[in-house]
DNA sequence: CAGTAGTTGACTAAATCACTCAACAAAGGA
DNA sequence: TCCTTTGTTGAGTGATTTAGTCAACTACTG
């Protein structure tokens, strides 16, 4: 169905909450579970693996936590997706260049590569930092003109 | 890890084959097979969700096969990849519009949303017909702007 | 050293995927 | 009317993936 993991979903939560949480002390993975409406135990998981790609560091011990490792300007919803999806990869024949037999004869091999460089792209645009900046906007209430974008599912004929 | 199906995948090389027959005569399935590299079973199980969306027509019988059921300029790979994979739909929270309590209020919910009208409008764009004339330009060995496209998988920091 | 908090590996139930198989239905020619 | 050719369909299957859970563990702090 075209569509991204559950701990994908998880892992955006997760990295916006810490984007959002003010204070220098790191965020208890309890708190956190709270927010992203995830169990603890899975929580911990997806926390493993944006520590293996650098994204957030760890504390343990009492006033232990989690807590962004990079600024939010420098963290993309592309690393994000990486870190706990594996690489977006449309098509299996995408996944090495020039390892398709079909490759440069195929048509559709270059229909897939250039949408999934679209979206590769887009997800890289979208750093944690304007999320961020988003969230504050849509908590104050504002408007956002990203709110005007209509995604429809049906295709209208 | 974001990726289309192997249905997907080959429903657009049926398509694209389908279009590429000039004749007016049906291709036949044991034909189709050869080209998409699929087993003929699976084949047909595949050329079925395209029949039910109105993409193609079969005729069975001697001389039966395969038709595609609009003009190329009309179908888009968008209406391929619903009539095989199921609508497109990034995140779980998009499938109908404010079933997800969080909602407006959730920054990560309109990102998704955004990048999916994204996805869906360049598959809309990608019409049968100019994936034909693409096809038809590599064919003849004529270089394609598309070509240049660079989609790289692994991060570059 | 007791309590808090994150870590890890093993496990699992359920779902999905990518098929196969076999019986069937329809069309057309001899 | 058969017979052959071709497409149709539902049931089944083995492998893989997903979305978790559980429990034992390690590390830190006071």
């Amino acid at each position: 169905m075209l569509q991204i993991s559950r701990r994908a979903d998880y892992a955006v939560r997760i990295m916006l909450e810490l984007g959002l949480h003010e204070s220098d002390e790191p965020l208890s993975a309890v708190e956190l579970t709270a927010y992203a409406e995830v169990s603890k135990a899975f929580l911990h998981k997806i926390v493993g693996d944006l520590v293996k790609a650098g994204l957030v560091v760890t504390y343990k011990g009492p006033a232990g936590g989690i807590v962004l490792a990079q600024p939010p300007a420098e963290i993309s919803m592309l690393d994000v997706l990486a870190a706990v999806d594996g690489p977006v990869c449309l098509n299996t024949c995408l996944l090495r260049p020039n390892e398709c037999p079909r490759d440069a004869l195929c048509p559709a091999h270059l229909f897939w590569g250039r949408l999934q460089s679209i979206v590769m792209g887009e997800l890289a645009k979208a750093t944690l930092d304007k999320l961020i900046t988003q969230a504050r906007a849509l908590k104050e209430g504002r408007e956002w003109p990203a709110n005007n974008v209509s995604y429809v599912l049906e295709k209208s004929r």
